[in-house]
DNA sequence: CTGTTAGCGCGTTCAA
DNA sequence: TTGAACGCGCTAACAG
């Protein structure tokens, strides 16, 4: 009994033939070992919890499947719990998954509140945030420098000649990922000396349809803005069907940039220039931070992808018909961001 | 102790009033049952396995999206695991969430070759194929009747005075989704009286660029279609984008039609016709059926969504510039497809 | 309706 | 290096 504990669990102290009359037996028998038998004895489960927001959008997947390779090369199963947003369903959730007894919990959601914490340390295993932050620090992270990313995106648009920049950003109740992009977008804007209108500034919901509504509300203004940047690629897909009503081309007239570098980036047209976020890497290495010791936050590049989206400001007011706008399909550049530190 | 554990497990012989003082000593303690006990001795764990083969589509997204929604109105969990396409892994993964005791397991992958169908059966546990199916009709499956969709699909293309129009399927080896949608496509023409044209038959992967590349080829033939009906909405956005490279104009010029009704038909513009397919209902109901006494397949109706992507053949050849030929956005109408029940 | 008892299958001492 | 015995925390059958 005792043996056929040692030789499964890849202990050491067997003798070599004894391990391979076991491991024959095994295999004869087909035998398969009881997992919660073993995690009621070792006290932990082989499985990794994940709470998030929202399941539905690229961004999830795609750290998802991020995660699910973490999980797999150490061996962990990912156990999902949708929280739909709701501070209250997290901490549930954090509760379900350490009677589960997982190995650790990695948190997606945006905001880490007092009851957050608290779950969080009753849960007695790691937690580790992944694509978002504790502002407070109190829980290690694996994200981007959102602040500076949202410089570069801003500094491109600069670059291009524009100084009607618009942004639209992320949820007010949003300090991981909505607050730091619009310092950055404040950031560029101050450095080039370019005072930001208020007026320019709309708070969306990361969704397709928001960054529309927000984008139909800039461009009816008397004098529209000759760009605007976003927080995410469905609101700049938003926006560019909002140009799209409008009559108004993109880049000709409107340059526009997204943020995280999903499929939609590569999917609409013109092709949306953007900041890549590594959201593979960041749900690898949140599983990987979980197995280490308690470590400090991780922050990993993003850089700018340039496409067609956007262009240098028009010298003229002169409107050509949106299609005739188009720049010629291969043109993709990589414009190389910063790896910041967190704090 | 006993008592304990039937006023937990929400067992009805208990005394109102021995249970108000558990649950009052429950509270105070913040006790919480250890689940791995808990599942060692029943024998079963609160947890449904997932199989699948892509995680980072939308497809898949809107998937588990309801399976986590069925899930937690059961009160289970859901495990992870994305098999990458490949059948080795998927029998792993059923093994390895039959020593998990999973409640039951959900499979989403196209094919349940003899090697599935063993290990589904030495799992000693509920399987249904969510999305899928076995055409041997081994496993129950909730899913739609792919047949029927496709075929009303280019049904709506052939009442739009159509006849030279093309098919971009799903891969060869898939017969839960890419054959019987191949065989809706030539059944709605047979029943047209249009002999369908081999070269306009293609296979893709499901995938944005595999529809791109078809198209480019359909595109470039000398009479070329007037119409392209795809088995996903991703291959449609592809088919779209060869189109914008070969300055073709939808839907003047070329219609093109999607299948699921994901995130992206309404994304791009034109905004896509697609066939609207469950997926999140099938999530839901996948569940449940687990929960059920082994029954037969469950076939929810999908629908043909009209949108901008698809108008009446030209009359004439008269190209005009692209743009030039959208109509206006706000057009849309449902169109009610059969019900079809499975055999 | 309640308490007692015997496992569920594996880890982990501790001797041998 | 191996085996025997106990315990992980809970459920289920039984007796009271």
């Amino acid at each position: 009994m005792a043996t056929v504990s040692r030789v499964l669990a890849g202990q050491d102290n067997v003798a070599p033939e004894t391990r391979e009359r076991v491991e024959a037996v095994v295999a004869r028998l087909g035998f398969r070992p009881n997992a919660a038998a073993r995690a009621l004895a070792r006290r932990v489960a082989p499985t990794v919890g994940v709470i998030t927001p929202d399941i539905t959008t690229p961004f999830f997947a795609s750290v998802m499947h991020g995660i699910e390779a973490g999980a797999a090369a150490a061996g962990l199963l990912p156990i999902l719990i949708s929280a739909a947003r709701d501070a209250r369903r997290e901490v549930e959730a954090v509760h379900v998954l350490s009677r589960q007894l997982v190995t650790g919990i990695l948190f997606l959601s945006a905001k880490v509140t007092a009851e957050h914490d608290e779950a969080f340390r009753s849960a007695g295993r790691p937690v580790v945030l992944v694509a978002t932050s504790d502002p407070e620090g109190r829980w290690p992270a694996v994200e981007i420098d959102n602040r500076t990313a949202m410089a570069d995106a801003t500094r491109h648009l600069l670059a291009l000649g524009h100084r009607a920049i618009a942004f639209i950003g992320g949820p007010p109740d949003d300090p991981a990922a909505a607050w730091p992009r619009q310092l950055g977008y404040r950031d560029a804007m101050r450095e080039a000396g370019v005072p930001v209108d208020p007026g320019l500034v709309l708070a969306g919901d990361f969704g397709m349809a928001s960054g529309q509504l927000c984008a139909r509300k800039l461009l009816r203004r008397r004098s529209r803005p000759t760009a605007i940047v976003t927080a995410s690629d469905e609101m700049a897909v938003g926006v560019l069907n909002a140009a799209w009503e409008a009559g108004i081309a993109v880049p000709a007239e409107l340059s526009v940039v997204g943020f995280d570098d999903n499929m939609l980036a590569t999917a609409v047209r013109p092709r949306l220039t953007t900041v890549a976020q590594p959201l593979y890497e960041m749900g690898r290495l949140g599983v990987a931070q979980l197995l280490e010791p308690p470590g400090a936050s991780k922050c990993l590049p993003a850089r700018v992808v340039v496409r067609e989206s956007t262009r240098e400001v028009m010298p003229s007011s002169q409107h050509s018909g949106p299609r005739d706008s188009v720049v010629d399909g291969g043109r993709e550049s990589r414009f190389q961001g910063p790896e910041g530190i967190l704090p």
